[in-house]
DNA sequence: ATTTACGCACACGATTACTGTTCTATCGAG
DNA sequence: CTCGATAGAACAGTAATCGTGTGCGTAAAT
C-alpha cells in the first residue's frame, strides 16, 4: 500500500543507478517501462535529492556504497512494520509525558500514531514538526537547528543548546544500527550528537529499530545498548542479537 | 487571482459571523449560496482555526473586536502588494547576507521571494521554514521554541534564545501597527518580545509594512521608530504618516 | 417524544497531477 | 565545423484527487 506507480518507478531507477554505478536514459525507459520523456523528470527529481548526478545520455550513483537511500523512497519501505512498532511505542508513553523524538522515517511514523495524544513533544526532524503542526492537544515544541536537506533532521549547536535545555521523561531513538556488541549506531555524526544530547536529557531511552537494524553497524557511535531501557522492534528479529540485548539489560519488545 | 470560491466563502463566513456575533447555518448557506453541509464543513474548519466556536444551528464568533482574523485568511488579502514589497525587500538584502525573517504573512512572501538567493536565513515561522525548505542555495537555521497555532510563529525562551546566539546583518520584521508616534507595535505580546530579540541581534532593521500598518497601533510596543532603518510600504500609503517616519530617522521606500 | 440539525457515505463535477508525443534548440563527438 | 543524438518546452489525453451536493440514519435539544 502507499506504493503509486511513480514512487515505484523511482525506487526501481535509484536501485538501477546505483547498481551499475551509471546507466543510460534508454536502459532506464526499458527497464521500467515508461517514456524516455519520463526517465528524465524522474531522474531530475533525484537528482534534486542528491540521489545521482545527471549527464548528457543518462546518470551516475552519488550513492556510495553502504550509504542511505534519500528519505522519502526510505519513508515508504516496510511502512507497515514501521506503523506497527510505532503503536507499540505510543502505547508506552503516558498521557502528559514529556517526550524527545528523533528523525528519521520510523519516529515519524511515531510521530503521526501520538498526533492526538496529550503530550509534549520536541522532535528533531521537520518532518516530524510538520507532522504535529495542528494537533490541539499536543504541546509541540521545536528545536532549534540547521535542516539536513531531504532528511530534514535538525543538526548543530542550536539542535543541542534546544535539548540540552531540557529534561525530557522518555527519548524515543530511530538508529541506523543497534546491537548488543556496537550499541546504538548511526550514519551521520552530527545525527549522533545529537541523539547523545537526547539521551543526557532524558530519563527514560527508547529505541526503535526495525529487525534489520540489529545486524547492522553504522559509522558514528552514538551509545551502548545498554544505556537504552527499551528496544520495540519487529517480530522478525533474529533471536540471538534480542537476547544479547536482553542479558545487556535492555527490554525487547516484538511487535 | 489566488481567490478560489472556497477561500472566498470562508472569508465571507467570517466576517458574517464576527459581525453578527453569532449566527445560523441557514443563514450563512443562504448568503454564501452554498449548501448547509457545505456550509457546516467550512465552519468546522474556522473553529479549527480558533476562528469562531460550533453550537447546534449555528456559530458564534471568538474574534474579539480589534484581534486579528487568521493567517490563512489573512495570507490571501492584498497579496499582490505584499509581493511587491516582498521583491523590493530582496532587492535589499545583499548574497551572502544573514538574514532574521520575522512571521506574519508579508514576510511569509519576503521567504518566497528570496527562496532562490544565496543568504543565510532564520525565519521566526514555520510557514517561512517550510517555504525554505529545499532551496539549494540558501542556508537555512530553525530557531527553537513553540509554534503559535495557525500563525506558526515561533516564541518562548527557546526562540530567544535562539536568536540571542547569533548575530545578523539584517533584521526583516512585520508588525501590526508602524507610525512615527508609537513606533513598531504587535498584537502578541510574546511576539514582540522575539522582535526585540531580533532588533537586538541585527545590525540593519527592515520593517515590512503595508499602508493600511502605518495608521494602526497594536498593543505591544515592540520598538520605536527610530530603532528601524528602514521601512517598505505601499504606494498608497498616507503621506503624512511617511514623513513623519522619514523626520525620525528612517528611510521609506514606497513601492 | 418530537423535531431539528448533524455528519457519514456515496456520487457527481471540476480541477489538478501525471504521462506520453511532437518538435525544436542544444550539446558533444569527431 | 558539421552531424547525430539528446534535452527540454509545449501540448494533449488520461488518471487521480479535491470540493461540493444529496440522501439517510443518528444524536441532541426542547
Amino acid at each position: 500500500m502507499a506504493t503509486t506507480a511513480s514512487t515505484d518507478r523511482l525506487r526501481r531507477i535509484t536501485e538501477a543507478v546505483r547498481e551499475a554505478g551509471s546507466i543510460g536514459v534508454a536502459e532506464l525507459a526499458a527497464l521500467t517501462g515508461a517514456s524516455e520523456m519520463t526517465v528524465r523528470r524522474d531522474l531530475e527529481v533525484l537528482a534534486g535529492q542528491g540521489v545521482l548526478e545527471r549527464y548528457r545520455g543518462g546518470a551516475r550513483s552519488l550513492l556510495l556504497r553502504g550509504e542511505e537511500p534519500p528519505f522519502t523512497l526510505r519513508a515508504q519501505e516496510g511502512i507497515v512494520a514501521k506503523r506497527r512498532i510505532a503503536a507499540e511505542v505510543a502505547g508506552l508513553l503516558a498521557d502528559g509525558e514529556s517526550v524527545v523524538l528523533d528523525s528519521g522515517t520510523t519516529c515519524l511514523e511515531v510521530a503521526r500514531a501520538v498526533a492526538g495524544r496529550r503530550l509534549t513533544v520536541m522532535p528533531l526532524s521537520l518532518h516530524a514538526v510538520n507532522a504535529l503542526t495542528g494537533a490541539p492537544q499536543l504541546t509541540l515544541l521545536v528545536p532549534g537547528g540547521r535542516p539536513r536537506p531531504g532528511e530534514l533532521a535538525l543538526t548543530g549547536p542550536l539542535t543541542q543548546a534546544s535539548v540540552a535545555a531540557l529534561r525530557f521523561d522518555t527519548a524515543v531513538l530511530g538508529c541506523c544500527g543497534l546491537n548488543a556488541a556496537h550499541g546504538l549506531t548511526a550514519y551521520d555524526l552530527d545525527d549522533a550528537t545529537v541523539k547523545r544530547a537526547a539521551i543526557a536529557s532524558s530519563r527514560r531511552i527508547i529505541a526503535v529499530a526495525e529487525a534489520t537494524k540489529l545486524t547492522r553497524t553504522a559509522l558514528a557511535v552514538v551509545a551502548p545498548a545498554s544505556s537504552v531501557d527499551v528496544v520495540v522492534t519487529g517480530e522478525d528479529a533474529p533471536e540471538e542479537e534480542t537476547d544479547a540485548l536482553t542479558a545487556a539489560g535492555v527490554s525487547v519488545r516484538r511487535v
